[in-house]
DNA sequence: GTCTCTCAAATTGTATACAATACTGTGCAC
DNA sequence: GTGCACAGTATTGTATACAATTTGAGAGAC
């Protein structure tokens, strides 16, 4: 089974070298909300800062615009990614689609090592938090889902998912609604729980109610239509 | 509705110019097989045949990668990927629990417009298999399903679909053992035929067992463990 | 004949120079 | 005052040069 740590890279950087610790560093900032949607990073600039030559910021930025964290404009540059309403909505049916399921087969696979791991997450979540360090909490609180998925030992399908939840990272930015931290606290206990006792339909149950819970705390409603022209706004 | 058009590119490509360019010749011929699983490709010999110079092989060669066509092994090269069996069952795993949702969607949501492409598309198929071209039957067979995806349209689960398709390919290049073309002929027509209906269960149904046949026609069994010393097998 | 070591060539990783495109500010016309 | 055109600069796309690593062949030792 592979282990997961908190060790491991967030979003699997391309292979050893600068650029994969460029783009892990990128990822980790967009991850924690330090980089936000729509940011421009201008190729000088992140040479500038990191002290690579161009070659290696421009692998790392195609690299993260795999991952669709950033987008690419041809001539235009590199920008963290800006999901719509309608993507978001489709990530989180993604998501309901694979992680109850996930849950469900890391229930049924679940060591206690695997356990351990789980709640030592819960408790650097809550720990960032208290050192206000909310960006840290959060990236976290996702890194709880993918480690989820890895503990179900299906590489596919959690690949998946690291990728559905980088791009909720971005949604959340986003969409967000709720003042209050991002997972709701008890959520990821009550799924420890039921992963302590083996049990795969409480998971898997858990799993969709708190995907639904997160899909409910974002403010996905359609943006009305903006007034066809001044004038019939204006009008008395 | 997202259209599905035979002209549309296999895998997208990254974005215009000589790289995407290169990227989506590669990606077809790795589709068609001309370009079987493990397969070196040079940077040098690619800018040769191709008359582009290392960059464009290399942003074309990251993006395969990414595609997971491609392996890009540090400081040795890129390989074309050959998938594990365990990474086999788990593609087809992954793609038991999308691609019925899917067609079920794509049922739902089926026109006129639509349902003519995938019945074209079963014509193309059929006309390169008579024309004697079995490796563009073969990527048309895949196509197939990832024109499904896009009738569905929720882009997010098409994506990944649409990379199950793509892993699928170096899958069947490596593990298929039947004499006979591809996709079970029959099954498409099952499949055209439930969506003209507008039958979501019926489409779903089919495709679970349309994609249970591909998976029988594998041959994924364990290769058994070798000897542990040559002397436990020798010694009389 | 086989194995090991060395060296040169091949190949990949990366930096830098040049080409192409986009952006912004200024000046001029209305 | 506003809008448009132009020029200069910034930025991205791509080619090429240089650095680092790997590979394979040949020679020598056993």
């Amino acid at each position: 089974m592979t282990k997961p740590t908190e060790s491991q890279d967030f979003i699997q950087p391309s292979l050893n070298g600068p650029s994969a610790k460029l783009e892990a560093s990128l990822s980790l900032a967009i991850h924690e909300h330090r980089l936000l949607p729509g940011t421009k990073l201008g190729e000088d600039e992140l040479c500038d800062i990191y002290s690579v030559s161009r070659t290696v910021v421009r692998t790392a930025l195609q690299s993260l615009s795999h991952s669709q964290l950033v987008d690419l404009k041809r001539n235009r540059g590199a920008f963290v990614a800006q999901p719509t309403i309608r993507e978001a909505r489709e990530v989180f049916e993604a998501r309901s689609l694979l992680e109850p399921r996930t849950a469900y087969s890391a229930a049924e696979r679940m060591t206690d090592e695997a356990l351990a791991l789980l709640e030592a997450h819960i408790a650097a979540e809550h720990e960032a938090l208290e050192a206000g360090k909310p960006g840290k909490a959060l990236r976290l609180s996702g890194q709880f889902h993918v480690d989820i998925s890895r503990i179900a030992d299906q590489s596919t399908i959690a690949g998946f998912i690291e990728r559905l939840v980088a791009r909720s990272s971005l949604i959340i930015a986003i969409y967000w609604k709720r003042q209050s931290a991002l997972c709701e606290k008890h959520a990821h206990h009550a799924l420890v729980d039921a992963f302590r006792r083996r049990d795969g339909s409480d998971a898997e149950a858990l799993m969709k109610s708190h995907l639904l819970d997160i899909l409910t705390a974002l403010d996905l409603r359609d943006i009305s239509d903006p007034p066809s022209k001044l004038r019939d706004v204006l009008k008395p």
